[in-house]
DNA sequence: TCTTTTATGCTCGAATTGAGCATAATTCGA
DNA sequence: TCGAATTATGCTCAATTCGAGCATAAAAGA
């Protein structure tokens, strides 16, 4: 069974699921549906569209998933990629039983402004799912009201493997906050039976200090998949420029890298970086404004594609 | 069918494809199969390693993995990551029809040395199919010998567009040479019909001057995708201490750094890197050697996980 | 002992980064 | 109309990092 061939017991249904983000507002968001909770139909719950993978009609599956995302929604992506298969056998999902596996590829698509999603799909700001993740303002209070103290209780059940592994990922006990780090917290806050999805998942799970908003099946795990790579992306490509309009003043700009990395950014800093950087250009025009001096208009400068092997913008350094 | 229900059509068969990668003798290699091509049996190829997902064994993904690639050829898996999920319709493998479609999940795994493979399969020097990739002794000469004419020739038929994506690619007219775009390279030697696979998938390609050893099916992309995260990942989490022994000297981390990245490094400051950013510490023992000052042998620092974001190495600027 | 070889320490200048001060160009309220 | 408020933008300065190379240390081998 090393040659290749797949063993033909092995036919799980397959369906792919997107992961859609925008930033309005200088709040990311991300689009949903509400579908019934598959053990409770009557209960509904903030899901990530899914479709089909139809073999007689799409060559490749990120054309699958653009068919369908566009039938469905009207919605037409931009930049796609594919984020990461999800096939464990207890997703929470409506897998019925042990035999029938249910795959998911999830896809990571940027669209650049909210369009108003027609059907039953809407924006929903991503940080209501993970409150812990934006620390924009500052340290997120949640951490030190709900998770900290819930996450000493269980440790202490746990070995010291855990222990460092919980500094690590949430930063503490002189630990650096990694802002990449997104599904490691939510798989520990999840073992640890933080999140409403483990409750469901397992009859037995502690107490219901929930944090943030749940989301069906393993979707949450889905979009921390997909924030923890989009973060990362931001580095060494530029794909900050698939999220706001063909011409955009710096702050704004920096309003969306803040909305995505979850941390502030020094103001001059980012100008310094995005334009001897040479990522933008400006474009003469002024944007009009309510207050304050006009900004000039850039546009993205696509020339950088061939000047530098890694053009992003680096992360925070969260200020203060 | 936006409500995250899969479509009962949608049942291809699925299985796990390992991308399984060492480095001895400061050749970085990967471990290959032989096995008869689709279309004509008598003829053998190189093939990745690939096994059924089998939902009565497994719960996860991963476990599937690790328990066929123990059962077929005793290697233990260290650390592994998935890597990509490719269903495209025409991958060139033993797909019959339009309607079955194959779906291979490619998962990236590291191991510590060539432990000698049970059963058939052996390891292979991953250059062999990639010669453009490796710099380490300067600029490939593949490269001018045959790539770029060849690449000329198909580009003057081109929109500019194209031109541009092959200046990026590989790094022509002014452009950078960008380690990490690995797949990029070799999908468009494959739209150029400049490797054998391409002859293969497509009757009416154009000449053969075929770069690289072929695999089978799509296999060599599959690798191209794993030689590409890998050396991405060397940046910023410290997975090249996967592919030495637990104490090493320097040189030889640097080498196997060298073997993955297809770069030369500066020896100094590769040392100044490594030693301070604290990613590893002495042991006080001395290696035995064989001519010269005989080097320190360190181990892995694993309270840098706690201390530094990001640990990793950061890549060549190639030397000269 | 002298040459060769590899390891390791150190320096120097260039570039990058983090932080803040200063000035420019507007709007808005008194 | 003027001054306060607001946002944009230019500039500096010190700390750190990075690329490159010189110099010395510690061994083997002739």
């Amino acid at each position: 069974m090393i040659d290749g061939a797949p063993d033909a017991r092995a036919a799980p249904t397959v369906d792919l699921i997107a992961v859609i983000l925008a930033v309005t507002d200088e709040q990311p968001r991300v689009l949903t549906v509400r579908v019934p909770a598959a053990e409770r139909p009557d209960v509904h719950r903030d899901a990530l569209p899914a479709g089909p993978l139809d073999p007689a009609h799409d060559r490749t599956l990120e054309l699958a998933l653009r068919r369908w995302v566009r039938e469905q929604t009207g919605l037409e992506l931009g930049y796609v990629e594919q984020l990461y298969t999800f096939g464990d056998r207890d997703r929470g999902g409506d897998d019925d039983g042990a035999t029938a596996r249910a795959l998911s590829i999830g896809y990571l698509a940027l669209v650049r402004e909210e369009q108003p999603p027609a059907s039953a799909a809407r924006w929903r700001p991503w940080y209501e799912h993970f409150p812990w993740e934006d620390w924009r303002r500052g340290r997120p209070s949640v951490l030190e009201a709900a998770i900290e103290p819930a996450l000493d209780a269980w440790l202490a059940r746990c070995d010291a493997g855990q222990r460092e592994r919980a500094d690590i990922a949430f930063g503490l006990r002189g630990a650096a906050w990694d802002a990449y780090r997104v599904l490691d917290r939510y798989e520990l806050l999840y073992e640890a039976g933080l999140v409403a999805e483990s409750q469901r998942d397992d009859a037995s799970a502690s107490d219901p200090h929930r944090v943030g908003r749940a989301m069906a099946a393993d979707h949450r795990r889905i979009l921390a998949t997909a924030i923890g790579r989009v973060r990362g992306k931001l580095k060494y490509r530029p794909v900050i420029f698939e999220l706001v309009p063909p011409t955009f003043t710096l702050l704004q700009l920096q309003r969306v890298v803040e909305a995505l990395s979850g941390g502030a950014l020094h103001k001059q800093n980012f100008r310094r970086l995005i334009e001897r950087g040479g990522l933008v250009e400006g474009t003469g025009v002024r944007a009009t404004t309510r207050g304050g001096r006009p900004p000039e208009l850039f546009r993205f400068r696509r020339e950088v594609l061939r000047e530098r092997p890694t053009p992003g913008v680096t992360l925070p350094s969260i200020r203060r």
